[in-house]
Parts: C-alpha cells; structure tokens; sequence
DNA sequence: GGTATTTTAGATACAAGCTAAATATATTGC
DNA sequence: GCAATATATTTAGCTTGTATCTAAAATACC
C-alpha cells in the first residue's frame, strides 16, 4: 500500500521554515519585514520559523547593526538573521580514471579545500582505488580547516550512466562492483551519504549553476574532450532516462558528417597526425591545433573548421531532438572551443529548425567538481529539515 | 518578488484532501477504515475531508449496502462513499489538418461521446476552422447526453510544437495564430479551459495511461503513420524542450539508412510504387503492402524489412540519447506495425547498446483524443481543490 | 433469543501552526 | 523631551490535525 505520509501540521513548519531558508540563503542578511514580504507568512511566524532554525544550527541571529549599515534608518532596529554558511560542508568528487579530485564547498558552495591524488594504475583493485579517494577527500578537508565530521554530503561523479537513484548500470561490471563498495566504504569510515551521478550530468548542474548556462532551465552540456558525453537537463531537471543512460552519444556513429563520438580533444589529434602532425614536426596534439590556427597555418584552420562542422551536426541533432534553449561546449578542451562557436553558431541552421545557443564553458576541468558540490548542496538544501548538523567543535 | 504563498493550515486540508480523492477515485467504493490505511490520517480527520468532499460534489455517500456485499461481515457497517464520476466532464480533441475528432468523458476518463467533423478544404480562415471545432464538441457533448456547462476543461492536440504553457511556436505563423483564437473562442462561448499540446505528446500521455505503455515512467511514443514525431516521457513527464518542440525529429536527415522522417505509411507508399506497385498492378499503398507481405509477396515483404531496419535506426537513435525503458508505434500505422516488431527488436542491439522494449499500440488512431482527455484530466485531478463543479442540471 | 464480540461512528480534549490585532520597544528627527 | 516610525512581542482565535473514550450496529455463539 502507498502509505502516502499524512499532512500533520508540523509539515506548514517544515514547508514554510525551507521558504525562509531559501531567502535567507539567498541574501547576506535578512530581516523579519523583508522574510514577510518575501514569503507572505506574518511576523509572527517569521520569527517562530528564524528561531526554529537558529535552534537547528542553519542561521544565525547578528549582532544589532552599526550606524553605518543601510536600509531604512528610522524605526526600531530590526533583528538580523544571516545564513550560517558554516553549519557544514559539502565534498565534491570528480573520479577519473586516472586522477580524483575532491573539492571542499560550504554551504553557500564557495570551494574552501581542494586535492587531486592519482591512481598508481588503471588496474588497481577496488579496495586500494577507494582508499586513494578517501585521501583526496581527507587532505582537501584538512585544506578548509575542517573535518569528516563536518561533512553533510558527497556528490560524486564518474564517467559512467549512472540511473535517478545513484546505482550504475548493471552491466557497467567495472563501475557497478566499485560504486557499492565506494558508498559503503564511505558510509562507514565517516558516516557520509554519497550521491553518484553521471559526470557530464555534475557538468550539466555545474554550468547552469555557475558557468555558461546559469539560470538556463533547458540546458545541454556536452563532455566534449576525449569522447562525447551530454548532461541533458529539461525544465531545470536532469534527465536519467530507465538505466542512467539519458545523453550517451552512441548513435552518433549512425550520424553522417559524424561517425563516431570522438570528442574535440580526439580528433584534433587524430586529424593533425593523419595530416602528418605541425609544419614544423612536432608531435600532434590538440593544443597544437589551437595553438597553430591561431597563429594561421592552414592546416590547422582547416581541421578547426571539420571539428566545428562535426560540432554543429552533433548540437543539431540534440537541438532537434530535445530542443534545448542552449548547449554548453565544456570539460578541459572548452578554453579552445571558444575560437569553434561562430562556425558552429553559423552552421546550425543548416542543420536543425531549432538552433539553440552554443557558448563555452568559463569552468575549465572544475566543472564536474562543481556540479558535484552543487549535487551535494541540493541534497543538503532539500533535506535540511531533517537533518541534524554537527554540533560545531 | 516570488511571493511564494504561505503555507497556511488550509494547505493541509488541501493536501489531504487530493491524497483521499486519489484513493477514492482509484477504488470502487471506499469506507473510512479502507482511507485511513491508505493516506495515514485518523479516522476524524478523513470523516471531515470526506464530508469536505461530499459539499464541493467530487464523491458521493452511498446508501448502507445489502447484505451480499463483500468486505468484513461482522462489526458495525461503514460508511461508503464513492467517485462522483459525472460530477464534470472533460473534452479530448484531436485537431487534424483534414479532421476534428472530439472525445467526451467523465472523470473516471470513461469515453461516454465521440465526433468527428471534416474541414471543408485545408486552408479555410481561422474562424471557419474554430467554427467546425466547436460542433465537433457539440456534437460529442449532445451524443454523451451532456452539455457544455459540465465541461471542466478541454485537452487539444495539433500537429505543431507547442511549449509547456500551451504556447505555440512563433515561428508556426498559421498554428500560433489559430491557437489563441481557439483558447479565447472556447473561453468566450463556453467558458472553457483549453490545455494546448503536441499531438506526439498526447499519444505518449495516452499511451502510458490505457495503451501499450501503461505504467511506464521512462516511455517514447512514436507517432509513426505519414511523418515521424515523437513525444517523450522521462520519469513521468512529458518533455518539451525550450519551445515545445522536443521530440521533432529533423535529425534523421542526417543519420545513414533513414535520411528522413517519413513515417511507415509514407515508406511503404513510396518504395511499394517505386517497384512497380503491387504485382496484380493495383495502385501504391501502406495497407496493400502489409496485405500482400501478409500472403508472402517477396517484394512487400522485402519492403517491410526494409522499413524495419529503418524503424530499429530510428529508435536506436532515441534510445541511445533518451534511454527510454520502451518505445511505443502508435497512430494509424499500429496495427499492421505489430508485424513489424520481431525484426525491429532483433536490430536494435546492432545500433544502440541501450535497446528499449518496442510495441505497437492497441489504440489505434484514437490515440491521440485518449491522450488528450487524459491532459484534460490531470489538469482537473491537480485543481480538483480550487475548481468549482457546475450544479448538477 | 439474549449476550459477547467485532467493527465502525461520533464526541471530547488537546497540540501545532498560522493569522490578526493590540501593545510595547527602540531609534530618528525636530 | 516628544512625535513619528519601524519593528518586536503578546494575546486571542481559527484551522487542521492527533489521541482517546464512548456509542452504535452488525454478526456469532451459547
């Protein structure tokens, strides 16, 4: 039986208390007469909701202001609430196959902490492979000055289809034995509740948390370095799909001008060394090909305009089948891509009815780091009722 | 300012009074114990919900009942209280180039009406247009023994890309002009509520409810006869993308061994005529084709198969971006697609590693006014509580 | 056929949370 | 110092819940 939980009471509190949070988070200081417009609950409430939240640790009641504060300057001083932004923390994960980096956020998401620690092979046991990430996560936790016990949530991201409720995909042998063994192991050591999602879904949050595509409810983000990877959030939700496996690119093999889901970073190479690598016979790379079409070789414009064509077919396809208000070109190659997006942004309409805006990402490789810590803090925010913070050491 | 309404002590009411409705909607009968079970409420806060019920007319109070009632024999009797499924009605309308289908049913989504009424040529003013509409209405209403007055609200499918607020497309010059004429002609004559939507997304809504996809969260309808359009499902909800048109399918120009979106019907015409037409020298159709493939003609079947491979490069392509649980062949097509199936289902591994489960739909051409009374039904399922319900005539 | 058992109904007491209105307090400006 | 102003606090009352107790209506048993 669906034992839907019964509206008592205490859930007014507990919606209006998340009301009040919200706006508090969301501004340096609140005062009871800005919570009441802003939430339409009466003083009264305002109040008993503010101490509520003071008893639980989320904000903090400041001192009365000095002369010099703005605002209006008649009047009874108002009392001054500000979100506690240190009640916790948050870990951001971006576990690569080589190399996982671990980032410390507080609860307002600025990063306080961070460290990458690299795996000694590609082949090490799942045991040895976690105990490099707890490290990660303990020395960027020793860089903000605070400790496991701090931790309210983990976000954590990796390169495989991961489903809504953080399990991988069975068949992924690799990552599905590993993921239950991260949880587990993390729950464990530390208490930890970890949140696995797909990275370029991290990627997805992250742009449209603090990149290119802040604000933007229909959003695709593409992983767009070695091989191709979208994020694909639809009205501001991220899109799973039955296994997780929602923004795999596989069909592109089918996509003519395309055939395969090599990502920029890829081809950029492959192309130069088929091309018999920089005039002056360097070792082909991609940041070659920038660096050479920048300074004008032919060779080197030439294959930036294939890649751009193959990017426009990609974004075309997407555009068409999700519609999307715009698609952010991300991960390490997205500083590059830059110079890509007036050929795209001009070929696009060749090839969908409804071309979206392409741009680049300003986040570099912290993109899944950030989109993880953001993972995290929605978890945290949406959960904040119910749970209990550390008590401060 | 979002001036997030306050959650007063009426929410709850609110609350708990669409989680009784639900249940009771869903059962035959309900008695108070059966309710308390189902939501978690106390037996006086589910009395006062159900006389709450009973006032706004959304259920009724049946008499004791007879002895050969089912249920506990002993104890003293419960009282019955039921859906009132003719407390309104809804409309379902499935505006076609050629043809308005209008479907009337009550709030249990029985189909208790139905007409169609035909253009009188494809390029009659506005007006005309929304003229024929309104007897197609008419007429389902009369046929259901009802009148406009009952009509809660009014779901409505075009062939054209509309967003998630009912909005079409600007760029559709001769479908955003019909549109608001439509919704602001049937508020004026009738005082209805029109829920604009894509045809495509209908089917999906229909599908899921009393068709082939019943129960699937993570579902793709395709409405496969002339042209291809998709509508897409994701954990429940309808897809729309930016501008509505999420689910178009434009891309395929693009992809080897389709290179268009001509539908099943349209494939099977074209490619039947090419050869030569059928070998008795009838003329070109879909439903010969799949005739003759029937009796073991080699070149109806051949284009069968070829329409298949085509179908499985289609859906692999969804699969691999959407990660649908299954994918539906809905529309006219239907029927004669079942055959189809077996070789589309053994092609997909070839093209996607995500295959989805593929049907045909039972719903045949009415797929689209099902979908389109379920549109209309959960519109008044989620403002059952702010709705007011006509007196009964 | 009366009595116990069972199941549901209805009534009473009370708690949580919100609104509304009256009263109190702290600051500025004259 | 006093009026004006903005905010804080208190008090009473409403809605909606829960919890608990008693009453009613049916069957089952002896």
């Amino acid at each position: 039986m669906p034992h839907a939980a019964a509206a008592t009471p205490q859930l007014l509190r507990r919606v209006n208390a998340q009301a009040v949070l919200r706006h508090i988070r969301g501004a340096e200081v609140a005062t009871g007469t800005e919570l009441m417009a802003l939430t339409g609950l009466t003083r009264a409430s305002v109040i008993a909701v503010c101490e509520d939240l003071i008893g639980r640790g989320w904000i903090v009641e400041l001192e009365p202001p000095g002369t010099n504060s703005e605002g209006p300057r008649k009047g009874r001083p108002a009392r001054r609430f500000a979100f506690n932004r240190e009640a916790g923390f948050v870990l951001g994960l971006d576990i690569g196959a080589a190399t996982t980096t671990a980032a410390v956020a507080d609860l307002r998401g600025t990063v306080v902490g961070r460290s990458s620690e690299s795996f000694r092979a590609a082949d090490i046991p799942a045991q040895e492979r976690i105990g490099v990430i707890d490290r990660a996560c303990r020395r960027a936790l020793e860089a903000a000055g605070t400790d496991p016990s701090m931790v309210l949530a983990v976000g954590a991201g990796i390169a495989a289809p991961v489903d809504r409720d953080g399990n991988v995909l069975v068949t992924q042998r690799f990552w599905s034995l590993f993921d239950v063994g991260l949880r587990s192991a993390l729950k464990e050591l530390h208490g930890w509740t970890v949140l696995l999602e797909n990275d370029a879904n991290l990627a997805a949050l992250g742009e449209r948390w603090r990149g290119s595509g802040a604000g933007v409810d229909d959003l695709v983000v593409l992983l767009a370095g070695e091989r191709l990877g979208a994020g694909v959030m639809e009205s501001g939700r991220l899109l799973h799909g039955r296994g997780g496996a929602a923004g795999e690119m596989g069909y592109l093999d089918m996509v003519e001008g395309v055939g395969s889901s090599d990502g920029i970073a890829a081809l950029a190479r492959q192309w130069s060394a088929a091309g018999g690598g920089p005039s002056d016979g360097g070792a082909a790379s991609a940041p070659r090909v920038f660096e050479d079409a920048a300074a004008g070789d032919p060779a080197a414009l030439a294959i930036l305009s294939r890649i751009s064509e193959r990017m426009a077919r990609v974004i075309a396809s997407i555009a068409s089948l999700i519609n999307p208000e715009q698609v952010v070109i991300s991960g390490a190659v997205a500083d590059s891509a830059g110079t890509l997006l007036p050929e795209i942004t001009a070929l696009l309409p060749r090839f969908t009815a409804t071309p979206p805006r392409v741009t680049a990402s300003p986040l570099g490789d912290a993109v899944v780091t950030v989109g993880a810590v953001r993972h995290a803090l929605d978890y945290v925010e949406a959960n904040a009722m119910e749970l209990t913070l550390p008590a401060r050491g």
